[in-house]
DNA sequence: ATGTCGGGGATCGTATACGATCAACGGAGC
DNA sequence: GCTCCGTTGATCGTATACGATCCCCGACAT
């Protein structure tokens, strides 16, 4: 009795998969009438979907004009991936004390899948495994609103994580390294706060890596002041520095 | 030369403000056909607008039923307080060195306006100082990503924060204390991680006063076990053995 | 050569129309 | 008296139609 999805439903899923594959590329301009044509309906359901991937930062839209996929650009994804850091670490840390046994030993599989990938290694599926670890411990986070802006934050960076490890493949070994270190906090009841800034440190260690590969000339300092992400930042904190709690 | 708004977005901002006000109750049934005639316009503008504020959380839908007001209880007053203290805190911290002299001042004298109105109290303005005082600091946090959620978190809030003070009006005097150290932490250049904490703690203080407030039994700790927010928890987090939580 | 104006086509914005679906109600059968 | 089922009204879902707006491009004047 699974009754059909509204085309207006259907319209959303479609057009938010195509955007997550690239199919539609970053930029690309969304004509309703065309997409209507594509997906066998008429403009309305399609102006609906589209208002709701507008909602949800995966298109931009203009008035008169139309709509168009919203272009990530770099900063964008620095900007994701610190966002996420520290939603995600304070997911975790609230999550920790509602890990069971189980949930910990499910995720050293999924983590040893992943060392296992390390050789012959296939960047899609080590980030898939990835995103798996990761839910599996955020997910237990009491706060379902905090939780949902975690998925959001997975989507969001979907688009282009997709090939991350395949930019940084040197991070993947330290990335599982990392992952065993979260487990083993969790496991061991450690303080709240070290769970997050432990997990906060491992989201931003991989777009520091990018930047530093890529580049240095630029301005990595957007992640280097993340609040405790690195103790020694040094950033251009113009003001004299004075020493905080440990 | 103003052009005029789209009905859509006329629909949107029209619907949305009478949640936030109260005029459409959390639970109310939007009916699509009505607000169309109310609005001078057909149902198709309304049918966009709802599906934007359904993305947002604002209200909910069922397919061929028909759209509601989403229906916030007490449990997502607090998910969403504590999520804005997390992310709020972060944003304050990261934008701490953007912060100028000029700004600084700035927020003091909202400080202090509110510090005058203690005396002939009054709930909703008081409030209203307090959202400019935060937002003005969070608001040169340089991730803009993190903003929009910050912004997003307070908007969440307003159909109830509306009334916060109203509920807990022994916090003001202590907010306006709080406000001052987070200005000298942020004043003096503390470290990141303090500033972090201090708003933090301070956003997490008026739900748990509200909590002991209304009934202390309960099971506060929702908020207790929040990363960071009370060193001294010492929350019982024995780990749910094998067998699922909760 | 450059800048301004205006026409044309593509696309958007919204109203209207109509079939589809749901929930509520009332009568027939047990 | 209770349950089941068909009818009915309200509302939703979508297609179609048409006016409104914008962008592109070529013509004309400077």
């Amino acid at each position: 009795m699974s009754t059909v999805l509204s085309k207006s439903q259907q319209a959303y899923s479609t057009v938010h998969d195509r955007i997550l594959t690239g199919e539609y590329a970053p930029g690309e301009r969304l004509v309703l009438g065309r997409i209507g044509q594509e997906l066998g309906c008429s403009v309305v359901p399609v102006r609906e979907a589209i208002r709701r991937l507008e909602a949800e930062g995966m298109v931009t839209f203009e008035r008169n004009v139309g709509a168009r996929v919203a272009v990530i650009d770099e900063q964008a994804y620095l900007e994701t991936m610190e966002t996420l850091s520290i939603i995600e670490g304070a997911a975790v840390s609230l999550a920790a004390p509602f890990v069971s046994i189980a949930d910990l030993a499910s995720a050293r599989e999924v983590n040893d899948r992943m060392r296992a990938l390390l050789e012959d290694f296939d960047p899609v599926e080590f980030t898939n495994l990835n995103e798996r670890f990761h839910r599996a411990l955020s997910g237990r986070c009491p706060n379902s609103h905090l939780n949902d802006l975690v998925d959001r934050g997975w989507t969001r960076l979907d688009r282009l994580r997709r090939s991350t490890f395949t930019y940084v493949p040197e991070r993947a070994a330290a990335s599982i390294q990392e992952h065993d270190r979260i487990l083993q906090l969790i496991g061991e009841g450690a303080d709240p706060r070290t769970i997050e800034l432990a997990v906060r440190e491992h989201r931003l260690a991989t777009p520091k890596a990018y930047l530093h590969r890529t580049d240095d000339p630029g301005d990595p300092e957007v992640l280097a002041s993340a609040p405790g992400a690195s103790p020694a930042t040094s950033s251009r904190s113009h003001r004299p520095t004075t020493q905080g709690a440990s």
